[in-house]
DNA sequence: GACCTTCTCACCTACGTGTTAAGC
DNA sequence: TCGCTTAACACGTAGGTGAGAAGG
């Protein structure tokens, strides 16, 4: 859960640039089964959550903290079902062709950004609120649009306010995931509705438990 | 609705710098009642909402936008209600004595700060997050520690980020209110039913009603 | 038909209301 | 008793879920 800096120049490098990603475990669970994140044309929320905490800052200096949502790959995705004649196991996503030219790129911007050091670190930072679509129309902050069928990962960027070209930005392998319109993996579907609380309703024991959740 | 700085020093004044209270009429209707905002243990938000405009800003410079909880004056206030033997129309608010020792200051900074003037300008910066509370307990972002019936009004500071004196500050009158930890006038709860979405469940013809309300 | 997208839906979470009754 | 505060409550707003049906 661990991530060091490498783009920063090493003159400038006084201290170690550190960041941790929050629920790495349940991040594996899901990487393990094959990610999917679903798109809308209104925008859906990444889950698991992006939430990160931060280390080695300059205490008294100001920080601008984003994140971005990159294509791992140039293939287009296609999910080989159970009942296909080839596959007598559990379902699995193969490539399906090459990649659709990608959208402009957008970075979202924290709204913690412009922050002190010492008021990021040892803080969870949480991107709960981003979205994910695959409609142009009503494209507004806070939303990614994406290609359905591909793979992307998420992206954090922190850059020191005052030295402009004092970036550090940090993949998380974990965070991969193919965009889809409506979930092929009946595992993965099972997954996201025993972890999240929005989907308590179809838990199998109906809507009963609780886990305290932060975010 | 219009208010004009007075604390720019002549010399620096390139523009004038105006604000607009929105919701006026509203704010009017509740002070000609006399207003009461509730404070509890968790925090209760204002309601109306402080909503306001900018206008007279330079497009290219960036402003601190804040809020503040003033007490109006030195008194403790009671209220007369209409079955006191002394009174025979409608309650009354009435002095009750010496105001306590005031708490400690605190402003509100809207996270819209650090934003442009063009930003800024020609958009509607709402405070209607911010809560009221008479508990120092748990005190947090957004919360104003307040003294239970006493005269409170709200207040505006718009601040420019580069000239540390350029800072100007709006008080409106008609915001002016009694705090109480549950409400003494039957009329002004009546109104705040009435115009407060939230409080559906008690509109007299039921919850059918519904006004477009944008904050 | 197979594959993918869109829309609607019931049912959650989360939390903002004034009221009421109990507490002090 | 009286004045004020607190907590529990029912019921609203607002919006996040995956399923399932319908569309292309």
């Amino acid at each position: 859960g661990v991530a060091y800096s490498h783009t920063v120049p090493a003159h400038r490098r006084e201290q170690l640039v550190q960041i941790t990603l929050c629920d790495q475990a349940l991040w594996n669970q899901f990487n393990s089964i094959g990610t999917e994140m679903v798109l809308t044309k209104a925008g859906r929320r990444v889950f698991p959550s992006l939430r990160v905490t931060f280390s080695g800052l300059v205490p008294c200096a100001r920080y601008k903290i984003m994140m971005g949502v990159e294509r791992v790959d140039e293939n287009r995705y296609k999910f080989q079902g159970m009942n296909d004649a080839i596959v007598l196991q559990d379902g699995r996503w193969v490539i399906a062709g090459k990649a659709e030219l990608p959208y402009n790129r957008y970075v979202f911007v924290h709204p913690l950004s412009s922050s002190a050091g010492e008021d990021i670190m040892n803080k969870i930072v949480s991107f709960h609120k981003v979205k994910l679509t695959n409609s142009p129309m009503k494209l507004q902050n806070g939303k990614f649009l994406l290609h359905s069928l591909h793979r992307y990962q998420l992206r954090v960027y922190i850059a020191r306010c005052d030295i402009p070209d004092d970036i550090s930005s940090f993949r998380f392998a974990e965070t991969n995931f193919i965009t889809v319109t409506a979930y092929q993996n009946a595992r993965l579907s099972q997954l996201k509705i025993a972890n999240n609380p929005f989907a308590r309703r179809f838990l199998p024991g109906g809507a009963r438990r609780r886990k305290k959740q932060s975010r």
